[in-house]
RNA sequence: GGUCGGUUGUCCGAGUGGCUAGGAAUCGGUCUGCAAAACCGGGAACGGCGGUUCGAAUCCGCCACCGACCUCCA
């Protein structure tokens, strides 16, 4: 199995066999979110994404360091903004708060989130304002080399000699000159020398609540520094994999390459990987679109859009039943159909606990987990894997039903490979129970009693149990031998 | 305007020269006091127009529509 994954790398727009520079280690770096609001779907698309990369190279047997950052310092609102005031000290201001605060507090958001998602803690999770010395440094590397210049207390990376030398638009695909002819010089920009020059370090203005001092007056890093430095310095001068949402190929981290390649001399990474988005009636959803739905809104249903909640695994399978490179549309229809696919793919695999042996078996299971396995290398393609995983569902189904037989090596196969691809890979977990246990203690009393009425053919008490439990939003479910239950609403 | 990507059945979503993707919905059936649930099975698609080919959803061209990026964004 090992050494057969391959990767769509952008750099290259190909997918190439992964090979890590120093096997079995592997560096992995992720842009991770900035810490001003609420987390939303969004946000959980390039986490469950390269979740199940961490988990999938970790089960082929690699030892990862996953590097994914928390950026707490923010970034300009926008250029032309008078204030000039940055996200975090714009929403310290809004909520009365220290920045600090803020930060803590939706960071604290974005964890409890991604533990709802049961996406693996990253090895560490650096945070910009951590760094600052080591960003400070590279910039003087930086102005040392001649590839970036002070002007006016802030320091601007030159993107036209940069260009000169190496190749600005390499990720993108975009070319310097096309760029220049193609757009609008924007007004307030007269400290840059080149129109694309971006900024490393920028003077705080004086009601900047983010600052700190420097040698060239008092500032804050610049957009994209933060990630050059922190993976430099936690991965090596070179390293195996770079990750994040596709809306950061350009300019995020085609900045991201040219600084370090201009701090350095050769290119940070080998393989660069992008997620897609998560749309909503066709368009990207994003904090600044306003059209976003948060996580905390779609676990307890509770906004305008939403029918009903959206348990955290389901909103996991969701992302699992499309390749990571194509959009994923957000829609109540969707959802509801990965919720029911979900329930259907972990009861078979409590089904499947349960069967009886048979001497030999009458259906060909031996080519599943192979299928699964070449579906995951194939650049990580888990609607395939899961498809395949729903055909030994079938399978399962009908041995149940004893239509068909298994062998207990085959059942034991068979359960190897959901436990390793269901959990193990695709970090999937059986939602957590009601967790009520006076309700339950209620229910079982009362559908004991239905039971007995049923056995006793009363039926308009049976009924009148069922239909008043399910007018509160329980579904009865009645079973061969007893009952289950389940809240639906 | 530039660069890149997409358009698949009722919905979501894979595939990519000939072979059933899968899930959800719907329909038929099994089970059941009835219903629900569960299970089994069937039907249903490749934006338009040309071209290449024995054969195209899949390759090529043109057109239409949609989106991402070009400004912070996952």
């Amino acid at each position: 199995m090992k050494n057969a994954l391959y990767l769509y790398n952008t750099l290259t727009r190909k997918k190439e066999l992964f090979e890590p520079l120093a096997p079995p280690f592997v560096g992995m770096y992720v842009c991770g979110p900035t810490v001003y609001s609420e987390s939303h779907l969004g946000h959980a698309r390039p986490a469950v994404a390269f979740d199940v990369l961490y988990r999938y190279l970790m089960h082929l047997g690699y030892k990862v360091r996953y590097v994914r950052n928390i950026t707490d310092v923010g970034h300009l609102e926008n250029e032309v903004d008078e204030t000039g005031e940055d996200k975090i000290s714009h929403r310290a201001r809004q909520e009365h708060l220290e920045p600090m605060e803020v930060v803590q507090k939706y960071m604290n958001s974005f964890h409890r989130g991604m533990e709802k998602l049961n996406t693996l803690e990253p090895s560490i999770e650096p945070r910009a304002t951590g760094h600052i010395i080591e960003q400070q440094q590279m910039i003087d590397k930086l102005i040392t080399s001649g590839y970036a210049y002070v002007s006016n207390g802030s320091v601007y990376f030159d993107v036209e000699k940069y260009d000169k030398n190496h190749f600005y638009g390499i990720l993108s695909g975009r070319v310097l000159e096309e760029m220049k002819a193609n757009s609008r010089v924007l007004e307030g920009q007269e400290e840059k020398h080149g129109q694309f020059d971006f900024a490393l370090w920028k003077k705080a203005s004086p009601g900047h609540i983010m600052r700190w001092p420097s040698q060239w007056g008092e500032g804050f890093p610049g957009w994209h520094l933060e990630c050059s430095v922190m993976s430099t310095r936690y991965l090596g001068e070179v390293f195996d994999i770079h990750g994040g949402g596709m809306d950061l190929i350009f300019p995020h981290h085609e900045c991201e390459i040219a600084q370090s390649t201009a701090a350095m001399g050769h290119a940070p990474v080998r393989y660069w990987v992008h997620n897609n988005m998560v749309t909503i009636n066709g368009q990207k959803m994003a904090r600044s679109l306003g059209n976003f739905i948060t996580l905390d809104e779609l676990f307890t249903g509770n906004h305008k859009l939403l029918m009903q909640a959206y348990s955290p695994m389901t909103i996991r399978f969701f992302m699992l039943q499309a390749q990571y490179r194509s959009t994923l549309d957000f829609s109540n229809e969707a959802l509801l159909a990965a919720s029911l696919g979900l329930q259907k793919l972990l009861a078979a695999e409590r089904t499947l606990a349960n069967l009886k042996p048979d001497s030999t078996s009458t259906v060909d299971v031996t080519g599943i987990a192979k299928k699964c396995y070449d579906a995951m290398n194939d650049d990580l393609n888990t609607p395939i894997a899961l498809a395949h995983l729903f055909d030994a569902v079938r399978i399962i189904n009908l041995v149940s039903d004893g239509k068909e037989k298994l062998s207990a090596d085959d059942i034991r196969s068979l359960t190897e490979t959901f436990r390793t691809f269901i959990h193990d890979i695709f970090g999937l977990r059986a939602e957590e129970e009601s967790g009520n246990e006076k309700l339950a203690g209620v229910l079982s009393l009362l559908l004991d009693m239905r039971q007995e009425a049923k056995a006793r053919k009363e039926w308009s008490v049976s009924d009148r149990i069922r239909d008043r439990l399910s007018e509160l939003g329980i579904t009865v479910k009645d079973r061969k031998d007893g009952y289950d239950w389940e809240i639906t609403s």
